[in-house]
DNA sequence: TGGATCATTTTTGAATTCAAAAATAGAGAT
DNA sequence: ATCTCTATTTTTGAATTCAAAAATGATCCA
């Protein structure tokens, strides 16, 4: 197994919630899982550490990272403007044939939204806006873009999505779509940085708090 | 010897360009010189090879990344982005107190530009835009800045820098300090990409080329 | 003499081993 | 019984070792 294969196989079982936030993260058992030794396995850890998704203690081990509100804020503050950029690089770049991609992952989202089948709704969300960062055609956006995503992803914040707050999304959608049709980059970004803020309020508001789970309070001396 | 000091002891030799974009790294030399063995060496190199500093070839070693025109042209857009993004929060969140730290380190460049010391002059111009970058208190921004800004860094391009080209950054550099003690976000932002965009120009119309110095070209079959 | 093939050396990647640090468990004292 | 201190176990971090892959170089043939 190649080391970023390795990278990759955590990362997603960190994404996949199966380490929760805080939680240490059992070596013995990954490296009996990938079916590796604890070298690979513990380059891996570092990398992901740099990546964010890990803490490191020393001598006591890595944990899965644990997100404050203050973190997710940030995160998405980041997020909001790498895809503003995207917005607009996307619009003096974008093909065609990358629009035409877009406008059936939209019509596909839609669709989802009259069915009410809010995981393929988010999946098709993800690919729109990930569609947009690749038209930017910058491998370096789309990377810390990627990273940035990650890390929001990874707190399962359960936002209970309202009708209202959905049906902003998706018009708010469309908007997207139609400014990408024009190429209107400064109203493209426009609207990504006011959508991106609505979900973010959308998250914070629902009192994100990443509950630990693991670790019982310190007791105070 | 912690593993995040390895990291930045190696990730200075890089920048340093002690090790050249695109030489080999002698992991026996670096073990010897930071008196570690191979694990943790290869460890920060993982780590470093995330960043994009170091590219790992399977079966053949690391070397010291090397930088393409293409790169740098992205390396830029993102870092333009990044600080536009953060003169916006800067502008929102700044103390007076920050603002007078800036508008000092700006003053002291400004005597080193009509002192025509370059080094220094660069010095300074560098802490003002952390300074700014930092004002938007938001680490993880802060993070990626660094990161990009590293990368952009350790191409140890040589720009010549005219007179005339001095003078406008200058003046340039007038009027980002003075959007910031208006706290106007918008103008900052504006300004910041203004001169990053003169700055990449410069770059890259300067026939930035990582030339390869320890590999011969392939040669075509 | 030039080039191809095979043996040797070197280097790489990963498992194992080892020492130090931390966590745990157990004994003794209060 | 509970707390504390110590001995033991476990876990962590890093050096070493080992196998596989690549680079080197030597030999043989045209």
């Amino acid at each position: 197994m190649l080391h970023e294969e390795v990278v990759g196989r955590i990362r997603d079982i960190l994404l996949d919630g199966e380490i929760p936030p805080g939680a240490r993260i059992p070596e013995r058992e990954l490296c009996e899982r990938l079916e590796i030794s604890r070298t690979p396995l513990r380059e891996a850890l570092k990398v992901l550490a740099a990546e964010g998704l890990v803490q490191l203690l020393p001598h006591r081990g890595s944990r899965a990272a644990k997100l404050t509100d203050k973190d997710m804020r940030d995160l998405f503050e980041v997020c909001q403007g790498l895809e503003a950029l995207a917005g607009e690089l996307a619009c003096e770049r974008i093909t065609d044939r990358e629009i035409a991609d877009i406008a059936a992952a939209h019509a596909a989202m839609v669709q989802h939204y009259r069915e009410g089948d809010l995981i393929q709704y988010y999946r098709g969300n993800r690919a729109i806006h990930e569609g947009i960062v690749n038209a930017a055609g910058n491998p370096v956006l789309a990377g810390l873009y990627a990273s940035v995503t990650a890390r929001i992803r990874r707190a399962r914040y359960v936002t209970p999505m309202t009708p209202q707050r959905w049906a902003l999304a998706v018009s708010e959608h469309e908007a997207i779509l139609n400014a990408l049709q024009r190429r209107d980059g400064a109203g493209l970004s426009h609207i990504l940085r006011a959508h991106l803020r609505h979900k973010r309020e959308e998250v914070l508001q629902a009192g994100f708090a990443e509950t630990e789970s693991s670790e019982p309070t310190l007791k105070i001396a």
